[in-house]
Formats: structure tokens, sequence, C-alpha cells
DNA sequence: AATCCACAGGAAGCCCGGGAAC
DNA sequence: GTTCCCGGGCTTCCTGTGGATT
């Protein structure tokens, strides 16, 4: 008698799902509902390309999840495309600032990304003076001929690290350009970045502003049922599982993003649990797990210094203390060193790093004034309680152990 | 109205590791 | 090898500040 293959099982099972990748927030449908303004305003600007000019530069703004980058992805395919149909070269160059953060990577990922193999070498991603990536940069687009579209994602995050140097090259770059032309698109989840920017460069990027207003949930809906009757099998979806995942989603100012993803998720655990029908317990399950998803890489993953500014906050309120000061956090933090024989930075830095943790969404750190009592941030952990952090931490990083033990067994020392 | 707290957060510069060019 | 460049993490030094208290 032959033991049966663990995988048995699950291949003769029925799968909810028929073609999974719909679902993931990645994939570009053939159509954006809801965003017929905007795809109609980019592209009307972007059809210049098509004649050989310069289209406008564009910000654009939203939210997360409505559909930035999707509308200016699908409108950029649909110009390629048309592009090479009429002859004409037309490339677009998406660029994640979020991934690709200081403006040497970025001049170097879009001349790697216009690299003709055994002509061109590869820009090193370290070694060239900023100019003269730049000027390759030129002299590629001008070999290549053509109108190019380059595409800024999350550029806010850029900016807001590094300054707008870039920006200014960039927008700037057709005055070095022979043959090509060349048309920035930035893309900020913040609506107010371009203060941080020289207004020369302000102007010349902000020639075309275009809103997208979040989703509300009649919207997401519309999105959900969409892309479900392509990914699932006909009837698997239980009555209100759609509505539920857009409410939920539309809480989240309406993030398309988190509404596929609450839907293939909750799929996903209905298949495993060998439930034929999504119902709306598997969406409320889904919901704890993209939680804590999202979160848990994120601790694990954050240098020893930046645990150990987190690991302060966390014992803090363990002991019942909430909005704590950066001041208190110090302290905690030294005692934290020092009992693991490690030198402790400075304050500069932790209230450095403590922004840090607030902009990854691991705390939340207000700035607030107690008048007499001096200008301080209020600091609060934003981690899910049912998320165990600690135990996150230290099985990433083993030296700190002894820090835990020590608060938590004597918690009223540090209180 | 002046003071003053407890920091925020900018600027400059150091050191390091990575690499290129000469 | 030496000298250049970039970027990250960090320190030092600094100026700025909202509002309770004096």
């Amino acid at each position: 008698m032959s033991i049966p293959n663990i995988f048995d099982d699950l291949l003769s099972r029925k799968s909810l799902f028929k073609n999974k990748e719909i679902l993931r927030h990645d994939h570009s449908p053939r159509r954006l509902p809801h965003r017929d303004e905007e795809i109609n305003k980019i592209s009307y600007n972007l059809v210049e390309a098509l004649y050989g000019h310069i289209p406008s530069n564009m910000t654009l703004y939203g939210v997360t999840g409505a559909g930035k980058t999707a509308v200016t992805s699908y409108v950029c395919q649909h110009l390629e495309e048309k592009g090479r149909e009429k002859g004409r070269n037309v490339e677009t160059i998406m660029v994640n600032c979020r991934q690709i953060d200081t403006q040497y990577r970025v001049l170097t990922f879009i001349g790697n990304s216009l690299l003709e193999e055994h002509e061109d070498e590869e820009i090193p991603f370290t070694g060239w003076p900023t100019d003269r990536v730049m000027k390759e940069l030129v002299k590629r687009m001008d070999k290549r001929s053509g109108v190019f579209i380059i595409v800024l994602d999350e550029i806010d995050h850029l900016v807001r690290k590094a300054g707008d140097d870039l920006l200014y090259n960039l927008t700037n770059i057709n005055s070095m350009l022979k043959v090509s032309r060349a048309c920035v698109i930035g893309i900020s989840n913040d609506l107010k970045f371009t203060d941080f920017l020289d207004p020369r460069v302000k102007s010349r990027l902000g020639q075309l502003d275009i809103l997208f207003k979040p989703y509300d949930a009649q919207q997401l809906q519309d999105i959900l049922r969409q892309r479900s009757d392509a990914a699932l099998v006909e009837g698997v979806l239980g009555a209100g599982v759609i509505e539920l995942c857009s409410a939920l989603a539309a809480q989240e100012h309406g993030d398309a993003r988190c509404a596929l993803d609450l839907l293939r998720i909750s799929t996903e655990k209905a298949e495993f649990a060998g439930d034929e029908i999504v119902l709306s317990h598997h969406v409320r399950t889904a919901q704890h797990q993209i939680e804590s998803d999202q979160i848990a890489p994120v601790i694990s993953s954050l240098p020893t210094q930046q645990k150990l500014v987190l690991a302060s906050i966390l014992i803090n309120e363990h002991t019942g203390l909430k909005n704590i000061q950066t001041g208190e956090v110090y302290e905690i933090y030294r005692q934290a060193c020092k009992h693991i024989r490690q030198s402790p930075l400075t304050q500069r830095r932790i209230s450095g790093i403590i922004q840090n943790l607030d902009m990854l969404g691991l705390i939340t750190a207000r700035t607030i004034s107690r008048g007499r009592y001096g200008r301080t941030k209020e600091i609060t952990s934003s981690i899910p309680k049912n998320l165990e952090a600690i135990p996150l931490m230290v099985e990433s990083e083993e030296d700190l152990k002894p820090i835990f033990e020590h608060s938590y067994n004597h918690q009223s020392r540090l209180a």
C-alpha cells in the first residue's frame, strides 16, 4: 500500500480561485473603474509624446491605494503601444522612490534601464560622481532617441529624505538632451510635499497637478466585483462579503489596495479551512492577519539600535505608562544599553530614531507643548495588541533578550 | 509681558564601507 | 597604491518654540 503524498489532499480540493493574480493589488486590470477623469487628463497631456513634443511635467496627488500608480502605468502602457504602432519611440521608466531613495540611485536606475546590451557598460551602484551618471543618462537617452516618460512614484519620500537636487536635474534634462525629449511625472501621497521644493523646481514640476480622490465604499465595491468576477469561482462569495471588505477599506481612507488584499486573503482563509463559501468571519481573520503580516517583518528587520528604542517604548507601556515623552524613552533606553553593555547613542540620534519609527508606523509621535514643562513628543506604540512584538525582536536579535527579562521581572525599578 | 522648560530639528562634519579612476 | 566619490550612521553644536507659569 502506498503512502499518500501530502499534496494529494490539497490538490484534490476544489479551489475557490479561478485566477488569484487578478486579486493582487499590483495586477493591472484591463479596465480601471471610476478613474476615467484622471485617465483622460493624463492621456490628454501625454499624447504630445506621440507627436514628438514634450508633454508637461505632472504631479499626481492622492492617498495610498487611490489608483495613482495603477492609472499611470495603465496610461503609459497604452502610450507605448500607440508609439510602437506609429513608429515613435516612447519609453516609460517607473521608479519607486521608496526602494530607490537617493539621487544617485535613481539616476543609476534610470540609466541602467536604458542599457543597450553589449554596447553600454552598467553604471556601478557606487563610485561615479553624480554628474557623470547624469551625463551618461543624457547620452543614452539621445542615443535611443525618443520621448521618455520618467515616473517617480512616492516622490515625497525621496524629497523628504534626499532633498530636491534630483528633481532639479531631471526637470532640467530637456536643456541637455539634443534629440530626445523627457517629461517627469511625480506621484505623491503627500499633498504638501512641494512645500519642501525650491521654487524653480516647484514651478517646473507642477505644470499640471492632478488630484486623486479616495474611493468611496460604493466605488470600492465596483472594483472588487469586477475583479472577483474574473478571479474567483462563481458563487463562492457569501452575502455581504464584498460590502464588508469595501467598508473596512473605506475606513482606511478608501484604499483599494487594502480592499483587494482583504478579499484575496479572506478567500485564502476560507479555502484553507476547507469551506466552500467565503463569509464575514473569514474577512475578520484576514484583517487581523494583514495587520500583523505588515508589521512583523518591519519589526524583525529593524537595526539593533532601533529595536532597542522600540523596546524601551514597549517596556514603558508595559508598566502602564501612556503618552511617553522623549526624555523618558531615552532614560529607559540608556538603562537598557547599560544592561547589555552597549554604549548608548546620543539623545539627538534617538530623537531621529523615534521619528523613523513613527514613519514606519510602529509608533505615533506627536510633538506637543506642555507650556512651562517644555516641548516634547508624546509617544505611543501603534503595534496591535495581538501581535507579540517582543518575541519577534528577541528572535531576530538574541542579544536583546536580557533587557526584557530584566525589565519584566523588575518592573517597579523602571516605573 | 517676560521667562523658561524640554525638547525639536537643522547644519556641519566625522568615520566607515563600498567602489571607480588614475 | 592613492585619491576621488556616495551614502549611512552618528555626534556636536546650535537655534527655535508653544504655552504654563511667574
